[in-house]
RNA sequence: GGGCCAUUAGCUCAGUUGGUUAGAGCACAGUCCUGAUAAGACUGGGGUCUGUGGUUCGAGUCCACAAUGGCCCA
């Protein structure tokens, strides 16, 4: 005896019960276990930070892990996987900064970096329970309790380990990056957070100035009048720090000639700005330009500002004072001819193209403005912000007759979020990892690497590897992996150190704190001494970039190479799979790839499914201020996890986006997991009352075409399923069981309820007991990867139950494997021709007007070949009680197209055409009406409550034809309804009395329930 | 400004190497079926396959350009 199974189900409740299940049998670490001899399958797990509540979007990325991996244990594959976690980083600080109220680093250093870090390290793992009952909520399988997380010691001394080897070979140096800088905070702002602070509609200063020409001319520039080149800017307070002007090398420039100078500009833009008093004289090439010098605006000798220059490598060194400098004309592809002057001024210390310009042509770079935006030197406007000193400049210029003209312009300029200052693009030191060293490496291990979907290679991430830029991986900041290098405050020489070992047995090593924490302020407290010279070494203040912490995850989560050497070398080196959303190909993609790259020279995964975005149900993307969050405890708690993760599966593939609604959530639950669910009851419901037992062998060689049909569709599906699988795409898998799912419904059920009905306990009953339950116990197979839940209940019921030996979960079994033996194709094909002349027939009763209750006399089916005939033959059964009529008969299309003069209703399609006959005789119309009574008295059973398998008294009083209809089917109806008896004339003492009109008859009917 | 993805019914999505009349589910209207049914069947309304060109005997499908939305980068 199966478990009873109510019809109606609460998933979430049943979710629930699942869980504790699995939890109290350990049945996640048996599934592991269990494949100890297995072929190993790694997947690397991306750490999530867990300083904020998990989203949408994690359950999305959790799901499409979750089926990959269990459907890979299932084919017998080892998976042991663990869970990580991001913490460190600039995420963090800023969540505790907020916390604190501070808004600059100064605040933080007052504060005192330790206790700083402290709260860092206790707000990492503010949402950890919530992070870790969600996970489990959705069945994602993953080892929580030994989750690695980026900031442990071991962790670290791992990235250590890393840092050193790409030091050793030559591949880290430090460098200019231009970044947006808050000067009141004293920090680089990650892009999202510049994103954060646009303001639209800013005045700034729009001016445009002379530059005084002094030679180097291949132009042929007159020499009667000083000729200037006309730039524009609107951040006057970056001119001291030109050093160089850009022009166009395809465009056309004008030399327009005034009462005392020449100037040079665009030539399309001299009508835009206006040149009134300037006459056209000539018109040179942009590329004529090039390498025309011109005196600075400032020099920044004259001033006591140090000078500097790039050098090939890209490094910078200091320049000889030089009071008679000049700077060149550069040509740019980056100058446009949409604003200002079409030639652009170039300031490399300040802005990111004039800094990689600077590279390109080893310009001079100076930087005349501190950290704080302030100016330093000997201007006039020195130790003014850079904003106020706009105007002593504007000033300056025009009583030197530099400034062409001056005036405000309203644009779109970016604040700081936190304490609305304005950003400035400011070049600052930075370390470099030199990864376009590894360039092609990495662009040829992309080639090896499966991409899901495919377009990715080639297109997202490729083109990023195409335009790969060394990797800036320092920041200033405290929470992280503090930069593992020391230098001599003597001498400048500088060491890179790869363990703590290492570090302990320097000469002369200081400092150290217990217990060990590899974080600052410790780390910044350990000195050695230098080894050229016995100077002091001190810690270089940098921390790393958060983004190698999880790229180092590989090796660092097994404290490799001090620790689990052989695993990694052997085993866990590199990940079979790996799936993250697509805004990682900058992320996490790269940063796994570029330092598996730098290290062992091999691309780190094999396998990528690269997930979209989950947008709302509007198409618009997420987010706290527009309120459209959606929280997926509220739709788990609805309407479960399996419906939830079935919607990821199903809904789009994985590479599109999803527009998500709960509804659609929703609709899955009602549409695919309740239909299953009710198939499931109605056979428990069945067998439970036959005392069916499925055998350990079932012979599935069944003589009746349904069972055969449903058997072959279930083998084909389960073909279809695991090449989707194997191929990571869970979308078409997930839609060819809900295909299925529907055919067996609605078909096979609809079709085969008699055969569960009838009271005989024959070879056919018994044959559809087998085909259903072992359709039921294998579908729970192929969805435990999807749906969990829902087919460890059905698996529990039906098989655990009866067979005490079988593993203890499905998600301890094996996967089906398909016996294509039990393909027919034929079969499919007849089955499907019978399911549409049924609905073709459905159709002419309907047009007809006859429902179909009432039985009618024949059917003609046009039929134009033989293997149509053939195939009709087979099903023919099967239409004769889906259509209710007596017989069926085939003919020629153009004939039974014909019969609509005659007597029949005809419907026709494409090359299909079914003909019911529409003649009703008495004896038709009498059975119709014993069918109509058995309806009646089968919904007065359901009303009553009475058990589906309550025998009954019926008792009726009614018309004379419908006397005489009941006594003519007397047994049918006592047999439909389970009566004992069919009586005439209702007593006092029934369960239930009713009276109805039926087809113009009057009959009164009533039950009581027997014994 | 550059790159990638998407655009098919009111909504969510299918639509194979180009080939009869472009489909499904939901929603809507009507009819029917039902002792597995919060289900199902049938019918109906609802489409300029985002637009414009092109290739072709033939284009939702291939090509070019454009528009809109999303993402990434500047």
């Amino acid at each position: 005896m199966f478990k009873p199974v109510e019809s109606r189900v609460s998933f979430p409740q049943l979710e629930e019960k699942v869980l504790a299940f699995w939890k109290d049998n350990k049945i996640f670490e048996k599934s592991i276990e269990a494949r100890k001899d297995g072929t190993r399958f790694t997947f690397y797990e991306g750490p999530p930070f867990a300083n904020g509540s998990p989203g949408i979007h994690h359950v999305l990325a959790r799901a499409f892990k979750d089926i990959i991996v269990r459907y890979k244990v299932m084919k017998g594959y080892y998976v042991p996987r663990i869970a990580g976690w991001d913490t460190q980083g600039l995420p963090v600080e800023l969540e505790v900064e907020r916390q604190l109220g501070f808004s600059g680093k100064d605040q933080i250093e007052n504060y005192g970096v330790e206790e700083f870090n402290k709260r860092c390290r206790e707000s990492v793992f503010k949402y950890l329970e919530e992070w870790n009952i969600l996970t489990e909520r959705i069945a994602y399988w993953v080892d929580l309790d030994n989750a690695y997380k980026t900031m442990d010691n071991t962790y670290i001394e791992s990235v250590w380990w890393a840092i050193k080897q790409i030091w050793d070979k030559g591949l880290i140096y430090q460098g200019y990056k231009v970044t947006p800088h808050c000067p009141r905070c004293g920090t680089t702002l990650s892009s999202h957070e510049v994103a954060l602070g646009y303001e639209d509609d800013t005045e700034d200063p729009s001016v445009y100035i002379k530059f005084e020409v002094t030679g180097g001319s291949s132009a042929g520039l007159p020499e009667d009048k000083p000729v200037y080149l006309l730039a524009w800017t609107t951040t006057p307070w970056t001119l001291p720090g030109n050093t160089a002007l850009a022009v166009a090398p395809d465009a056309e420039y004008v030399l327009l000639e005034g009462d005392d100078e020449y100037l040079v500009m665009a030539a399309v833009l001299a009508g835009v700005v206006d040149m009134e008093g300037y006459q056209e004289v000539n018109i040179v090439p942009g590329s004529k330009l090039v390498g025309i010098l011109y005196r600075p605006l400032y020099n920044p000798h004259e001033f006591g500002v140090e000078r500097l220059r790039f050098q090939d490598d890209g490094s910078l060194s200091a320049q000889e004072p030089d009071m008679n400098l000049n700077y060149r004309v550069i040509s740019g592809d980056f100058v446009t001819l949409e604003d200002g002057t079409g030639i652009v001024h170039i300031a490399p210390a300040y802005g990111e193209v004039d800094h990689e310009a600077g590279k390109e042509w080893g310009l001079d770079f100076v930087q005349q403005v501190d950290l704080q935006g302030n100016n330093t030197g000997t201007y006039t406007f020195a130790g003014k912000f850079v904003k106020d000193a706009d105007e002593d400049i504007i000033a300056d210029l025009q009583s030197r007759g530099l400034m062409f003209r001056s005036g405000t312009i309203k644009h779109t300029y970016p604040f700081c979020w936190r304490c609305e200052a304005p950003l400035l693009y400011y070049a600052k030191q930075t370390w470099y990892i030199r990864t376009t060293a590894v360039k092609d490496a990495m662009i040829s291990g992309n080639q090896e690497i499966n991409w899901y979907p495919e377009h990715i290679k080639n297109g997202r991430f490729g083109d990023w590897l195409q335009n790969n830029i060394d990797w800036a991986f320092s920041r200033e900041r405290y929470w992280g992996t503090p930069l593992p290098v020391w230098r001599c405050e003597e001498c400048g020489a500088m060491e890179c150190v790869g363990s703590v070992d290492e570090l302990k047995n320097k000469p002369g090593f200081t400092g150290f704190r217990e217990p060990m924490d590899l974080h600052r302020p410790y780390m910044d407290e350990i000195y050695f001494s230098c080894e050229k010279c016995g100077g002091k070494m001190q810690r270089t203040p940098e921390v790393m970039d958060c983004w190698f912490d999880s790229g180092a995850m590989p090796f660092a989560q097994l404290h490799y190479p001090y620790e689990n050497r052989e695993l990694f070398d052997n085993e866990v080196g590199q990940a079979d799979f790996i799936c993250e959303a697509v805004d990682q190909t900058r992320g996490w993609f790269y940063s796994l790839h570029a330092i598996s790259t730098l290290l062992f020279n091999r691309p780190v995964y094999k396998n990528c499914m690269c997930l979209e975005l989950i947008l709302d149900a509007q198409g618009k993307k997420m987010s706290k201020s527009r309120r459209n969050v959606v929280e997926p405890a509220d739709v788990v708690g609805q309407y479960g996890a399996d419906a939830l993760r079935w919607y990821f599966f199903t809904a789009t593939h994985p590479g599109v986006v999803k527009r998500f609604a709960t509804r659609q959530v929703a609709e899955i639950s009602r549409r695919f997991l309740s239909t299953l669910w009710n198939v499931y009851s109605f056979f428990v419901l069945y067998a439970n009352i036959d005392n069916y037992r499925p055998g350990e062998e079932i012979d599935l060689s069944s003589d009746y075409e349904l069972d055969r049909w449903i058997i072959s569709e279930l083998n084909q599906l389960i073909m279809e399923v695991d090449s989707n699988l194997v191929g990571y795409n869970p979308t078409d898998a997930g839609r060819k069981i809900e295909a299925f799912v529907d055919r067996l419904s609605n078909w096979y059920v609809r079709r085969s309820r008699r055969r569960f009905w009838k009271s005989e306990n024959d070879a056919d009953k018994l044959s559809a007991y087998h085909t259903l339950y072992h359709c039921l116990v294998t579908i729970s197979k192929l969805l435990a990867p999807f749906t969990p839940f829902l087919a460890e209940e059905i698996y529990q019921n039906l098989v655990k139950s009866v067979f005490p030996s079988v593993p203890e979960s499905v998600h301890l079994t094996d996967y089906s494997v398909a016996d294509e033996s039990k393909i027919d194709k034929q079969l499919s094909d007849d089955n499907r021709l019978a399911m549409r002349v049924s609905s073709l027939g459905r159709a002419a009763r309907s047009k007809a007007g006859i429902k179909v209750r009432q039985p009618l006399e024949d059917v003609y089916v046009g039929v134009s070949t033989d293997w149509e005939k053939r195939a009709l033959e087979r099903v023919t059964p099967l239409i004769l009680e889906e259509l209710n009529v007596k017989e069926l008969y085939y003919d020629s299309p153009q004939v039974v197209a014909a019969k609509e003069s005659s007597g029949y209703a005809v419907v026709t399609e494409a090359n299909n055409s079914v003909a019911v006959s529409t003649a009703i005789t008495v004896e038709l119309e009498a059975e119709g009406m014993a069918r109509e009574i058995v309806h009646r008295v089968q919904n007065m059973r359901r009303s009553a409550g009475y058990e589906i398998a309550d025998h009954i008294h019926v008792y009726y009083e009614a018309d004379a034809f419908i006397m005489q209809s009941l006594s003519s089917f007397a047994d049918y109806v006592m047999q439909e309804t389970l009566a004992l008896n069919l009586e005439d004339g209702i007593p006092d003492d029934v369960d239930a009395k009713e009276t109805y009109k039926v087809s113009g008859y009057t009959v009164a009917l009533a039950v009581k329930k027997a014994g």
